[in-house]
RNA sequence: GCGGGUGUGGUGUAGUUUGGUAACACAAAGCCCUGCCACGGCUUAGCCCCGGGUUCAAAUCCCGGCACCCGCACCA
């Protein structure tokens, strides 16, 4: 069963309509997966699940900002130069090959003529019929957060630290997608960037989470089983902010169905750092197919994206925090000598007096180097005398710093299936049944006649209907036999089905059977929706 | 991207060696039957990945493309 299940899953999901390969009918497109009437209505529910857990959970605030991102944007952000594979480019014939994989001679033609360049991952696009700016399709949906800090920090009344996320589709241009919905060129992330003082790193519900126990596989490549707590204790875990979000995507990943002894984190070696992380652990999930997968990122960011974007607008990103008690500090200070500035610089002394007061003063410095309107100047010490002052500060300002949890929901959304899938056998045949929690669901109740006949199909429509008022997904079936109908919301996970019989009639009740015993019980129709609320 | 393999109703397969009316099971739809777990009866619809070539004739042989699978490489 092992080597198929991907193949099993594949198959169920095509058939009962989770996934649908993309384009299929011009004969498909290696890296999209398309989602059908079922795997709609299952992926809605792990993202919504998932904003419970973030917007509602933790307070954070969702945003929806554009895929196109301008090229200046993804340049200050590092996307542009390090998000690329190095490739070579045959003069004679064209053919592009990887560098690592040449070695001088194109391996087609033999030409030496090779030019090397960059294979950027990200899908170029271009903004506007006649300026044709250069715009990239996302790599991820987190860039479009930062822009938007200035605006944020305002929104959340400049109180850290806070914490903004969105749901959306990221690209990356993929030079092999294998692996199915497993590698995808377009997928779904669910992005948290939450923001931090620098060395703020505390959380305030660290206490709710420091006693549950997480698998950890360090940099080291050692494993353990440790309580979050002791793991920030022991420098295993850099930060509390950082264990808690450990912690709080464990508690996620359980709750839509992943099996809690496939999961676990893995620490990033230095070597593999993104370009923009200083620390981060990947949430694996085990698959009897692929192995470990990483499916959620957990990263330190620090001030990586903020700085980057203050740097290229020049707006300022910094947020600005107050001491509780004004502070006074003594400091030394550049203070120039304007007579002698302006005898010999002239116009330019009250540039250079500027840029003098922003000097950081470190021992005693014999001269000081400026730069005034891109000329180096090298100005001497007896054009400034270095005093110390006292002045008051009433706060200080600082560029926050980032941990952002990264889900990629395709990923998940396979492994709940690859984790639910359940084969037994029933009279010599396959039996299939979705195991998924009932708030996962796509369909929470199929509603039955026993037999299409006698009122009784009128009976379960009615209930149907009742059911769909309370926003409970309900399906009625009347076709084939009756166990014929259970197979059939067993094989898509549907975990409730009631069966309206000849006893219906008599003192309205219904039978409720359960998806994983089969076992049933009698309800009174009226209480049939607030039986399976209560249960979802 | 390289090497190997595969591609037949919705799904899973047979047929390809040796070119000649494409088969089976399950699933699906309709009607009947039916007092609770896919297992009754009748009926229906539906398939040779795409393009080119060889041939009187191609699912079958050849070439190209695409997709999927395995390995290598790559990727977070």
């Amino acid at each position: 069963m092992k080597e198929e299940i991907y193949e099993k899953i594949i198959s169920l999901a095509k058939r009962r309509g989770f996934l649908y390969p993309s384009y299929e009918i011009y004969g498909g497109e290696s890296g999209f997966y398309d989602y059908g009437p079922l795997g709609t209505l299952l992926k809605n529910n792990i993202e919504n699940k998932w904003r419970e857990f973030y917007v509602i959970g933790e307070g954070f605030f969702e945003i929806s900002t554009p895929v196109i991102t301008p090229y200046d944007v993804l340049k200050a952000s590092g996307h542009v130069d390090e998000f690329i594979d190095e490739i070579v480019t045959c003069k004679k014939c064209g053919a592009s090959f990887k560098k690592e994989d040449v070695a001088g001679k194109c391996p087609l033609c033999g030409s030496e003529e090779m030019v090397e360049g960059k294979l950027n991952l990200m899908f170029e696009t271009r903004i506007g019929a006649k300026k044709q700016e250069m715009a990239f399709l996302r790599p991820e949906t987190a860039q479009g957060i930062f822009v938007d800090f200035p605006f944020l920090y305002e929104f959340f009344r400049k109180k850290m630290p806070f914490g903004v996320v969105q749901i959306g589709k990221g690209f990356r241009n993929e030079v092999s997608p294998r692996q199915g919905i497993i590698r995808l060129r377009e997928f779904s992330m669910a992005e948290a960037e939450i923001f931090f003082e620098p060395d703020e790193k505390s959380h305030e519900r660290f206490e709710e989470i420091k006693k549950e126990k997480l698998t950890l596989l360090t940099m080291d490549d050692e494993e353990m089983v440790m309580e979050a707590g002791q793991a920030v204790e022991e420098g295993i875990v850099g930060s509390e902010a950082m264990a808690y979000y450990l912690v709080l995507t464990h508690r996620f990943l359980t709750s839509v169905g992943i099996d809690k002894g496939r999961i676990r984190f893995r620490q990033h070696k230095r070597e593999e750092l993104a370009h923009y992380a200083r620390e981060c652990w990947d949430a694996e999930i085990f698959s009897e197919r692929f192995g470990w997968v990483e499916c959620v990122g957990i990263a330190d960011r620090s001030a990586h994206d903020l700085e980057a974007h203050m740097k290229a607008t020049g707006v300022d990103m910094r947020a600005f925090k107050k001491y509780d008690e004004p502070r006074k500090v003594r400091r030394r200070i550049t203070k120039p000598k304007m007579n002698l500035l302006g005898r010999d610089f002239r116009k330019k002394a009250v540039k250079i007096a500027e840029e003098l007061k922003k000097v950081d003063v470190d021992g005693d410095m014999e001269n000081v180097t400026v730069n005034i309107d891109g000329e180096e100047m090298k100005i001497g010490g007896e054009y400034f005398e270095i005093v110390e002052e006292e002045v008051v500060e009433s706060g200080k300002k600082f560029i926050p710093h980032v941990i952002e949890p990264s889900h990629g929901i395709d990923r998940i959304f396979y492994f709940i299936l690859e984790h639910n899938y359940r084969e037994t056998e029933k009279e010599g045949e396959r039996y299939v049944l979705l195991s998924l929690p009932p708030s996962m669901a796509p369909i929470k109740a199929g509603v039955f006649p026993l037999v299409s006949k006698d009122g009784l199909p009128e009976i379960a429509r009615n209930i149907e209907r009742i059911l769909r008022k309370r926003g409970i997904m309900a399906f009625y079936d009347e076709s084939g036999s009756i166990g014929r109908r259970y197979a059939r919301m067993d094989e898509i996970g549907t975990p409730f089905c009631i069966t309206v019989d000849y006893q219906s009639k008599e003192d309205n009740t219904v039978t409720i059977r359960f998806r994983d015993t089969t076992e049933q019980v009698r309800v009174k129709i009226e209480e049939v929706p607030e039986w399976i609320e209560k249960r979802l």
